[in-house]
RNA sequence: GUGGGUGUAGCUCAGUUUGGAUAGAGCUCUGGAUUGUGGCUCCAGUGGUCGAGGGUUCAAGUCCCUCCACUCACCCCA
C-alpha cells in the first residue's frame, strides 16, 4: 500500500472542518485590521532563505527541502514565509505604494524534522506583516491583534513571552559582554553551547541542559543593555500593552531562530500541547527589506501554526457547530422523481439539504438523516404525493406536521431563523 | 540526527511472558425484532497480508534479524 510520505499528513473531513473554522476566523479578523492578502510560490531560490534566515541557523543548516531543478538551480520549499513577503515586497517595489502595507497569507510549510505531536515535516501557518511602520505602538497594535485572533478563535489562556533583540548598534556590543561571561565558565557549558558561545553568543541564552542553566540564570540580560533608542522603544511597546490589558512576561532568554529579528521578539505559547507548545512567534526586522535591494523600511510580522491551533481546539474539546441541514427522504419511484426536483429548487434557495441516492426503507433514510446531524428530515411518500403534501419531521424533538408541498420553502425558512440567528461567522 | 515506548478489524484495545489447530472483545457498519418513522434495547451478520521483509521451527500474532511508521523526550520551532 503506499502512503503518505513521513511526516506529510491528510487531513481528513472531520479535521478539516476544524481548519476552515480557524482559517475563516482569522482571516476575518486580519481583514478587519486592515491586512490584504499576498499569495506566494511554495519553492523559491534557495538563496531568499540562507541570506534571510541564516547561515548559521538550524532551519538553513539542516532542515531545508533544498534540490536541484533541471537546469541546476537550487530550489527550495519554503521553511517560512516572512522572506517571500519581504521577496515580493521588494520586488514589485510596493514600498512605492501607500494602501499595500499590511499582508497576510497563509499556507503550507515545509521543514526536514523528525516529526511527532505538533511538530510534521509539512505545517501549515498564517502570517502577517506590516511594512514601513517603526512606532512602538505598531508593535502593541501587532500583539493586540494576536491576542484578539486566539480570542476570537477560542484560545484566550494564551501565554505572550516578549524581549527585544537589539538592533545593529547595541546587539554587537552585547554579545561581546555575553561572550566575555560565557568565557569565565567555558568548561561548564554543554558542548553544544560551547560552540554556540562562538558562533551565536545569545543562543546559548534558550539552551535547556541542566548545566548550563546556571550560568544563564546569572547572565547579563540584553534589556540592560539596550541602546536607548531600543530601549525607549521597548518601553513603549510594554506601556501600551499594559494600557491595553494585555499580560505579557518578559522573556530575558527568548531568542528567536531566525537572524533577521531586531528589537521585539515575542512568542506565543499555550499550556497542554506538550514540548511543541508554541502556537505563533514574531518579531521586528527593520533591516530585511534593504538587505534585499529595497529602500530602508522597518517591519514587523508573526505567524501562527495551524496544526498547533488545531490541537488545542481539540484539546479541549471545541468542536465549531454544524451547519443547519435538512434530510429528504422519497418512498417509491413517483415520489423520489418529485424529491429529486424539489432538492434541486431547495438548494437553489439556500438551505443545505441531502437525500438518499438510494430507495432504500424509510427507517434507514432516517437512520441516515440522524447520521447527518440533520435538524429537519422531510418525508415524501406516495400518499402525501397524492395529496400535494408533505412531512416535516424535527429530529431533536421527535415531532412531525403535514404541510403543503408548495409551502415548504417558506415553513423551513420559518424553522431555520433561530438556528441561523446564532451563527456568527458562517 | 540521538535515546525510550508502541504497531493485532474502520476506531479503542485483549492475546505475545511459557510458540500449538478456524485470532477475540467493545464501538462502528449492514440486516432483523418494528410492512411508512431515527437515537435506547436485544439478536444476527460483514469486516484481519496480526506494520513490512527475511530467518529459526513439524508449527510463529508469539522467538531472532533488518527495515518502516507512529509516539514521547532531546533538538528545533509555528
Amino acid at each position: 500500500m503506499i502512503k503518505a510520505i513521513r511526516g506529510f499528513k491528510d487531513i481528513l473531513p472531520s479535521e478539516a472542518c476544524i481548519w476552515q473554522y480557524v482559517e475563516t476566523i482569522s482571516q476575518k479578523i486580519l481583514r478587519d485590521y486592515g491586512f490584504s492578502e499576498l499569495r506566494l510560490p511554495i519553492i523559491e531560490d534557495t538563496s531568499l532563505f540562507v541570506r534571510s534566515i541564516g547561515q548559521d541557523t538550524d532551519i538553513v543548516s539542516k532542515e531545508m527541502y533544498t534540490f536541484p531543478d533541471r537546469k541546476n538551480h537550487s530550489l527550495t520549499l519554503r521553511p517560512e514565509g516572512t522572506a517571500s513577503v519581504v521577496r515580493a515586497f521588494v520586488e514589485h517595489k510596493m514600498y512605492a505604494r501607500d494602501q499595500y502595507k499590511k499582508f497576510y497569507y497563509l499556507g503550507p510549510m515545509f521543514r526536514y524534522e523528525r516529526p511527532q505531536a505538533g511538530r510534521s515535516r509539512q505545517f501549515h501557518q498564517i502570517g502577517a506583516e506590516i511594512f514601513g511602520l517603526a512606532e512602538a505602538s505598531v508593535d502593541a497594535e501587532l500583539l493586540i491583534l494576536v491576542y484578539d485572533l486566539f480570542s476570537k478563535i477560542g484560545l484566550p489562556s494564551i501565554t505572550l513571552s516578549l524581549n527585544s533583540v537589539g538592533c545593529p548598534a547595541c546587539r554587537p556590543p552585547y554579545k561581546k559582554i555575553l561572550q566575555e561571561y560565557l568565557q569565565k565558565d567555558h568548561a561548564t557549558l554543554c558542548l553544544d553551547c560551547q560552540q554556540r558561545s562562538e558562533k551565536n553568543p545569545l543562543r546559548v541564552l534558550d539552551c535547556k541542559n541542566d548545566d548550563c542553566q546556571d550560568i544563564i540564570s546569572r547572565a547579563p540580560t540584553i534589556l540592560e543593555h539596550l541602546c536607548p533608542t531600543c530601549q525607549h522603544h521597548q518601553q513603549e511597546v510594554e506601556r501600551l500593552l499594559k494600557l491595553s490589558n494585555a499580560p505579557y512576561q518578559i522573556n530575558h532568554r527568548l531568542v528567536r531562530g531566525l537572524d533577521y529579528y531586531t528589537r521585539t521578539a515575542f512568542e506565543v505559547t499555550f499550556a497542554g500541547l506538550g514540548a511543541q507548545n508554541a502556537i505563533a512567534g514574531g518579531g521586528r526586522y527593520d533591516n530585511l527589506v534593504e538587505e534585499f535591494g529595497g529602500p530602508p523600511t522597518p517591519a514587523i510580522g508573526f505567524a501562527l501554526g495551524l496544526e498547533r491551533v488545531v490541537l488545542a481546539l481539540q484539546g479541549q474539546g471545541t468542536i465549531p457547530p454544524p451547519s443547519p441541514s435538512i434530510f429528504l427522504a422519497a418512498l417509491g419511484e413517483k415520489a423520489r422523481e418529485k424529491a429529486f426536483l424539489l432538492l434541486r429548487s431547495l438548494r437553489q434557495k439556500g438551505f443545505c439539504i441531502q437525500m438518499s441516492y438510494q430507495d432504500s426503507s424509510l427507517k434507514s433514510q432516517l437512520k441516515q438523516a440522524n447520521q447527518q446531524g440533520a435538524q429537519f428530515t422531510l418525508i415524501l411518500g406516495e400518499n402525501e404525493l397524492n395529496n400535494q403534501r408533505i412531512i416535516i419531521k424535527d429530529m431533536e424533538h421527535a415531532s412531525q406536521e403535514e404541510v403543503a408541498l408548495e409551502d415548504i420553502s417558506e415553513v423551513l425558512k420559518n424553522k431555520f431563523l433561530p438556528f441561523l440567528a446564532k451563527r456568527e461567522i458562517f
